[in-house]
DNA sequence: CTTCTTTATCGTATTATTGCAATAAGACAA
DNA sequence: TTGTCTTATTGCAATAATACGATAAAGAAG
């Protein structure tokens, strides 16, 4: 139906498949990728270094701000961006399970 | 145009978005979740242990294989659904770079 | 106040995703 | 062969996501 039956499953479940989800889209890893390796963090620099329109960054910035990957500041004029070392941190730590069980496979 | 431009980003890039989105669903999740943690994997199992209809966890299973998140192979009668340890360390070690840098944030 | 800069939102077209019933396809058993 | 068990696929309806031009909103600069 195109609506997720997210009722089904728990909470930590829907808050790890919203983290996924939010990086599931290239320019959000590009966004992802460029405010870990930058110190500029203003809004337009980021507009600048992905190659799509102003208006769907803008979007894109919504989106990972809305799974709380990143947080916006107001810096004079401009809008700041930066990771969100909290959620990062609980995003790792929910995958660390998986990441740790493929170490010894046991299946077929 | 819900057509992403995956042209404009690199094949790293779209590689790990790819990861995410195919773990952007609570249900893929859970599914990655049961075989991380328990011994069983044939398909009939994890259609049991999710709560959607067999069509549609079926569904959900084609496309961590899509994705090289999990890999399939004929058991007797049914199949066997087991994590691809490859793709993972591949997941993980993208993610890395995010997830160090974390550990000293630098911004706002 | 006016203008420019910066970012967000709206409207819209297009495509993708989700979910399930129904059905198909394949292997195994009798 | 016939039936059963298991998994995949098809077809469809409903909803979500992607992209961008146009426009709005809010400050800064003059």
């Amino acid at each position: 139906m195109g609506l997720s039956k997210t009722d089904n499953f728990t909470t930590e479940q829907n808050e790890l498949a919203a983290f996924a989800k939010a990086l599931g889209h290239p320019a959000r890893v590009a966004i992802i990728e460029y405010l870990s390796t930058q110190a500029n963090c203003v809004c337009g620099s980021i507009v600048d270094a992905i190659p799509l329109a102003q208006a769907t960054v803008s979007q894109h910035l919504k989106e990972l701000k809305n799974a709380g990957l990143i947080q916006g500041s107001i810096e004079g004029n401009s809008i700041c961006y930066c990771l969100n070392p909290e959620k990062w941190k609980k995003f790792k730590q929910m995958l660390e399970p998986t990441f740790t069980h493929i170490e010894q496979p046991v299946c077929c």
